[in-house]
DNA sequence: TGTACATCAGTGAACGCGCGTTCACTGATGTAC
DNA sequence: TGTACATCAGTGAACGCGCGTTCACTGATGTAC
């Protein structure tokens, strides 16, 4: 029963929307093509007529993945200045919500350590979003261009490693401690940063 | 063929510690009980005379993991003052060599963001070793308890975001610059900790 | 101390299971005239 | 615009494979007398 290439194409963002989700929830190892299909309400025999291998699928549900991170950072404080923004989105991030939701939260958190160990594709799909998180925060911090990416760079590493940590130990005091200390570490860099030129 | 109550604990050594290896490099998932024991010279069979279970395994090797980082802290500097062990182990820690040598590094961020999805067991294991290493590195900081537990909790986060961020994009200006920005930070750290009263 | 025997560490075949991937098939879709 | 037909999205069975775990077996080890 061949279908429209409307419907293949939303089955197709359905697939990639519904497996950018469980990648993150599961990781590449944990997510298996069958569950992934029957997330989209198809049988896993069509997955190969959307991707050609499980990797090339894992690339795509990547950006997909990123490309939701943008969406969550937009919409936390939309029509607020830079600085407001960034403590938006500093706030959401390194809160137990986010932790408790790995899902729709950040790929980088949910599965970066598995992505070390997969293939230069999918690192590859990483390195493109890494470095679209880490224009967008710099965009928000004052100093020069060195400055701003390296404030860029060090805000991205204290927060991915205290969720990564706080979601390691399991929620409780210790998990808490992480995320507060990266919190404070957090607005202290836009803080200083909106007290610098932009 | 029955071994020796001394064969069989240095058997029961070997497959943790190789193990404790394996483990950080291809992650739980990715580990299994055929290759885990092979690397240590048996066979898959006799694996659970020494473990319950594949899982069992996982939490004695991520003490043996955690212990093994230890030995790298002390390592480090081992008869030079609290800055220097501090400024020695974070060297280290944020390098490309421990990037490139997971197996022999970091559990946190080796294998922290599979852990977040498995057993209670797991998880409590990396509380107690997340635990020893604030412990560690707190007292080598100044100032309050409060501050030297603050100032722990975003070193280690601002460490293992690093790696594993830097881990995921892979070698390259990229990874440098999430490794240098978080040195930056480390030494930062490890300096106003040491102009305060111990 | 020597002997008889129960224990059990390690082996290797086997278990059921789920994995990624392939393939023959179906029939609605898209196209060529 | 209508018709004939080639295309191909999705199905479901099947492929070989490796997984965690179990088990009958072997024979050296440890123990009881």
């Amino acid at each position: 029963m061949r279908k429209s290439r409307e419907a293949m194409a939303q089955h197709h963002r359905n697939i990639v929307e519904g497996g950018a989700r469980l990648l993150r929830e599961r990781g590449i190892e944990g997510l298996s093509v069958a569950d992934l299909m029957q997330a989209a309400g198809l049988t896993h025999g069509g997955f190969y007529r959307h991707f050609a291998s499980k990797d090339a699928f894992v690339c795509e549900a990547t950006d997909a993945a990123f490309a939701g991170v943008a969406a969550m950072r937009g919409a936390a404080a939309p029509d607020q200045g830079p600085d407001a923004q960034l403590l938006a989105f500093l706030g959401y991030y390194l809160s137990q919500a986010h932790c408790d939701d790995p899902g729709m939260g950040c790929p980088i958190a949910a599965f970066g350590g598995e992505a070390a160990r997969a293939s230069a594709e999918i690192r590859e799909r990483f390195a493109v979003g890494v470095e679209g998180v880490l224009d967008w925060i710099s965009a928000r911090l004052g100093g020069t261009a060195e400055q701003r990416r390296s404030g860029a760079a060090e805000m991205l590493a204290v927060m991915v490693g205290a969720v990564v940590a706080a979601r390691a130990v399991g929620a409780g005091d210790l998990a808490d401690g992480l995320l507060g200390a990266a919190r404070r570490r957090g607005a202290e860099i836009a803080r200083a940063g909106a007290n610098l030129p932009h």
